[in-house]
DNA sequence: TTATTTTGTTAGTATAATCTAACTTGTTAG
DNA sequence: CTAACAAGTTAGATTATACTAACAAAATAA
């Protein structure tokens, strides 16, 4: 059996590991606001049931055992995120945290019916794509929009990582998921951009925003 | 804070109590199967927390905020239940497991958006009362159709206590609430009795059955 | 009413998950 | 290349929740 704190941690070093593909013991306490000793002793657990590679002083790693289990927690996260904003009216930028809860929620069933009644969807709210019931997660060849020239011409398709602070403000900037995008300008000093989309002409996204918008360019 | 452990322990003394009153450690140890110390202690700590009535051999009570407590508890268990059935389309015997999980989210928002959805409803999927938002459950004076006498017609209001295994077996008798039942004769011997509803002539009940099923007369 | 059984309590132990303090190892800035 | 700093580890303490063994009180039977 897995407890919901081991949960958590897996979760943490699946999403720290997902780039890089490890993670230090410093990165996962600052992660989840755990102390480090506590981290430590932790991996040296999930190790011994063999979830994580531990070794003195190298950096972590998950095994493939524990990478489909922390991908199979986050496939019931985004469900569940998916589900209150599809099926039961919460805003985009409402659900992480009951998310948070219900992912650890012992059901099949459960999820198997969201599941269902969602008509099989493959991302989350925020763009994130839901791992599949074998806990394999389809990757999608986005681009930031701060990589983006003047000129492109680009769909925002995820906000990543997408705090409730980013998601209200892109709320009040009318910025959803699927909007089309249209770079006039970008300002070198600080590399903020200019764009349109929708009917507004000139709007200016910090690169503080344009460093978590995942878009696709259109042609 | 209140963890998820004294929440099921809170939610166990409310029900053991809800007719007499009161109820003792070894009733709690029983029906939580967890060892008679155990419970002394926690009885203990949710004394100190202001939740339990506890004196040194002495039957147990709620405070009148264990009592809330408590029926706050029950009231996300009953809506959690009713949700799963109207909404995501379980059956009745397949809810109660994912609601002792779901009763313990924290997330006000989440309840008070099902309660919307569900319409305000005031009884869950077994006809118990869903306790309001201040904790108060409403009692309707139905009666145990083992009570009933002969020629009584009476239509099935609530199934309580309903273990799955009794709700599969009223599944496969086609007995669901609301069903108008006529009581035909009764077995002096083991007070079996035999009804009529639906297109079902004569259908025999046990009293073990009989005990379980809360009904309202009609006329 | 005494003896037996059941119930309740105390004491001591165990495991999970956290912390702080102190020490070790690794990294980085002069 | 060393000195300082950052990161990782070990040791020991703490809290929550459980257990068993032993004892005390209450209820029941003889
Ligand atoms: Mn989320
Ligand atoms: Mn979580
Ligand atoms: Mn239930
Ligand atoms: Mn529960």
């Amino acid at each position: 059996m897995i407890s919901q704190t081991e949960e958590n941690y897996l979760k943490a070093l699946y999403n720290l590991t997902y780039l890089k593909g490890e993670a230090t013991v410093n990165e996962i306490s600052k992660r989840l606001d755990i102390k480090m000793p506590t981290v430590n002793s932790m991996m040296k657990k999930l190790s011994e049931k063999g979830f994580v590679h531990y070794e003195s002083y190298k950096p972590l790693k998950l095994t493939e055992e524990g990478k489909k289990e922390a991908a199979l927690i986050i496939r019931k996260h985004r469900l569940t995120e998916m589900y209150l904003v599809e099926k039961m009216g919460f805003a985009w930028d409402e659900v992480h945290q009951i998310a948070e809860q219900i992912e650890h929620i012992h059901s099949p069933e459960f999820f198997t019916k969201m599941d269902q009644l969602l008509g099989y969807p493959t991302v989350d709210p925020h763009g994130s794509p839901i791992p599949d019931h074998n806990g394999v997660m389809r990757s999608e060849n986005y681009i930031f929009l701060d990589t983006c020239k003047i000129g492109n011409v680009v769909t925002l398709m995820a906000v990543q990582p997408s705090s409730k602070e980013l998601l209200q403000y892109l709320n009040s900037k009318n910025l959803e998921l699927g909007t089309t995008l249209t770079i006039h300008a970008i300002e070198p000093f600080d590399r903020s951009i200019t764009v349109s989309y929708d009917s507004r002409s000139a709007e200016v996204l910090s690169s503080k925003v344009t460093a978590t918008l995942l878009v696709r360019p259109i042609s």
